[in-house]
DNA sequence: AGTATATACGTCTCAAGGGACATTTAGGTC
DNA sequence: GACCTAAATGTCCCTTGAGACGTATATACT
């Protein structure tokens, strides 16, 4: 479980970073939002938290843990590189569609051309 | 395997996404580009393939694989509620390095500041 | 037709990861 | 100290997925 890809392939996972974007949670909280049983729920802050995803402080008994960016910003370098390849192919679907205009004409507003 | 996030989770079906970037491959171009034995590619490209990550035209005996942009903007759209979040960070570690500034002059240039 | 090439597919094995449950550790309260 | 709560950890079971390998199918080339 190194990679970031890995640890976010995990929907239960996905589901606690999501909360914790809202604002930091303890365990507990987590436990009840999420409707996950506490080891579940500690077993995944364990991975996250291996993997910079988390941190954690300690409140008396609890342990209250909040998002970290590193990690997901990786994952967003990597998706970068095909930001550039959806504008294009974008670009190309409305030429296509473009092309595919004239034998029916439709009550459709008139596409933007360049 | 149906989640988009577990199919990028593997480090060689991301290599071949990312290889498909700069042009649509063929699966003996993918093995020999990659090193890997063609069941290897031919079973990641299922993968992809019933992902909707590409898909594939027929040229005599080869299969030409391509990029489909869907399923890798469903994963950015998900990373995109974490970046509202990052540049709030970035700006609180910002104001935390100013506060540090004033101890240790450095040749550093300055810090713009909000 | 016969051979080589390109790709898909099935099978087997193996290791990893997730869920459930029990147990332990640590802090707080009376 | 006895007891409660919060969280972590360990164990077991089960499923899934990846790699390796063999093989089947389809097309091209002579």
């Amino acid at each position: 479980m190194e990679s970031a890809f890995e640890v976010i392939a995990e929907p239960n996972r996905r589901a606690i970073l999501s909360l914790l974007l809202s604002s930091q949670h303890s365990v507990g909280e987590i436990e009840r939002q999420l409707r996950m049983p506490q080891p579940t729920v500690s077993k995944h802050l364990r991975v996250l938290r291996d993997a910079g995803f988390v941190e954690s402080t300690v409140d008396a008994q609890r342990r209250v843990y909040r998002l970290k960016p590193v990690p997901l910003q990786e994952v967003d370098a990597w998706l970068a590189q095909f930001r550039r390849f959806w504008s294009a192919h974008v670009d190309a679907l409305e030429r296509h569609l473009d092309r595919m205009d004239q034998p029916t004409p439709t009550k459709r507003k008139t596409r933007r051309r360049r």
